[in-house]
DNA sequence: CATGAATGAGTATTCATTCAT
DNA sequence: GATGAATGAATACTCATTCAT
């Protein structure tokens, strides 16, 4: 149901911390964050409570320090696709294919995670601070910024036509999302990329407009 | 900062029951669904507590009507459409126009319903009984079929290429959704539409693949 | 053990509200904030535990509405004792015997009060915000004030020599204290007031400074 | 802002114990006995949690142990006091004096002992045990006893007329406590001391009963 | 001796729901 | 029907104490 996300390292060298970030994990991407309470994360984790209080200051910050260990690897190998010195357009349906990826891996944590830190400065509907959710929304705006940067090195190298690249790299992320979070997702990941991407570049038209 | 569904009411001839649906819109667009309370709906509505288990069962009852009460007038909008005697991509736009219109309207309660509802069998995720759920699904699935429908009518007389619609339609979905809730929606709808449409008629791509 | 300070009401018309006041009276003076529960106070009371959170904002604010309303006849005896036309000296010992009184009546609790609220500006000593032990040293000064005033009365008709009378109040207050919470207040009152009086006004020395 | 009781002591040459005794002083007397915590005190005693388990079996012996060395030399310059061949009405006012500065000194730390300990046999009030609490008591009994001998001595010697000693020098010890918690001692403490002798030897009346 | 990671019992507070009036 | 006082299950967080290193 859910991935660890360094399942490479053993169970028994793992330290406390880990287990109750993979504890976590579990919890709150099969609970959402309200409904996940910190006495199914430590049994689970199979630590006392006071420990999550000794590695993290409240529920709130748990939950941020999870997303943003398993954003950073991520991120850093999306970073990794746009320096790379390959076609503009090969370079798209490789990010397509990370994203896919990713999501698929940690679909359930990351609807969570886009619920809590939506709107923009709806008082009171998370209780997260603001300051801490606009922390969260940078790290979507950045990654959804790769897509945006590779669409416009493909307009500049003229592979693509001119186009609003932060409505289409936004459209294109959430097709991904959707296909993802409707399990309409090949497990041979690229043939779903090649069709996003078939859609996106050329279109479902019969005719060129 | 709230729509009124139904404003053509007079005010004072509206029975409690419609009282406490407004306000419960607000509230629950506001604050998302476990962070709204029956008190501050009550505050807003002008009406006793015991009067919302009344006329509904319990809180997610009254979320429930609440999503009914607006979905059903706008599928019946869509359902026109789709019977309509227009070119399918005539009606393709049109149906994007209908769905900017809806989703900006309701973006932030529509929000919080698909988070309410997401996952597919998470045991305990949300306090809704599954059973409710996948009511909430069907109408989902219903409002994307009728996309689905017109791209395969549109297949059928060769206006578009054969491709696979569930998947074209959710992905059409997708990014109308995204761009109500990224605020990318331009206040004349129908540019908006039309620039959507254009994606996914005739893609991004220079030249025809 | 405790003193029910309307005890004429009739048990059966009593309101939640005051039931809940009783048994804090009790479990405050019995405990002391930091150790009275609300647990403790509601078993008593028998009630439950949210019927306590729909009188009272939270744990401090019942407390002090505790201390409010039991001080408020109290202080309105003195005054009315300050205002009379009696000679200052008479004055005096009524006020002397009074505060035996109450204070008899209120040992625990009032020393559970004082010693929250002591302390200026001592920050984080108690729970307490700031701004409400102000409230509760100003009722203190208010308190003493009365021993003041009149002792500033005698004063000005010659019945005592010129003296810092805020020091003497407060030592006169203290000395009244300090006979209570040691026990050693004498079943009639009147004969400790005459005791405390007696040092204060002549002194104990054999002859005359 | 506190008194280090033992300056004297190099710091280089103090052990563990005699820092946790500091940082303990410190901290209690800031924040009373309920909100100081053994975190605090360990951080500013520089030492690790374990070590204060080292040297005292848990956080209510080390507040005894930090009672008891403070006021051992405090009650062995009272006893030399009373042990004086001086005239018992000098000796009442050097003791007057050696409190203002005692208490002065530890005006923080004593209010929380003197509510800690409060109380006679109020069960569950401290988590203090009342064999401990009786140990605290006695100790304050023996303080105030050197009033009362010196009483009595003066009274034996014809200086002051017969009184209730007991209840005397427990009046006395009041108002010196409440002029140092108020704040109204004098810089130099003679002044305040003959103050307060002054009003117990000969009162504030103008004329003698 | 010194350490600090791990622990879990203890507690204030929230809020959906009920039911007597 | 309308009301709102009463309820108690549910939950995040604190902090004294232990014990293996």
């Amino acid at each position: 149901m859910s991935s660890r996300w360094e399942a490479g390292i053993a169970e028994d060298c793992k330290n406390k911390r880990q287990q109750i970030l993979e504890a976590a994990y579990i919890v709150f991407s099969r609970k959402g964050y309200h409904r996940a309470t910190v006495d199914e994360i430590i049994a689970l984790a199979d630590t006392g409570k006071g420990t999550v209080y000794n590695y993290f200051n409240n529920k709130e910050q748990l939950f941020y320090t999870l997303i943003k260990e398993i954003s950073e690897p991520f991120e850093a190998k999306l970073e990794a696709v746009v320096a790379d010195k390959e076609p503009p357009v090969v370079k798209i349906k490789t990010l397509i294919r990370l994203f896919l990826e990713f999501y698929t891996k940690n679909a359930d944590l990351w609807r969570v995670m886009m619920h809590e830190v939506r709107g923009f400065g709806s008082e009171g509907y998370s209780r997260f601070k603001e300051e801490q959710r606009e922390k969260y929304r940078e790290r979507f705006r950045e990654t959804i910024g790769c897509i945006d940067k590779v669409l416009q090195e493909a307009i500049a190298c003229g592979d693509i036509k001119p186009c609003d690249t932060a409505q289409v790299s936004l459209g294109l992320f959430s097709v991904i999302v959707a296909m993802v979070f409707q399990k309409l997702v090949d497990p041979d990941l690229a043939v779903t990329a090649e069709k996003i991407a078939g859609v996106f570049l050329y279109g479902i038209a019969r005719q060129q407009a």
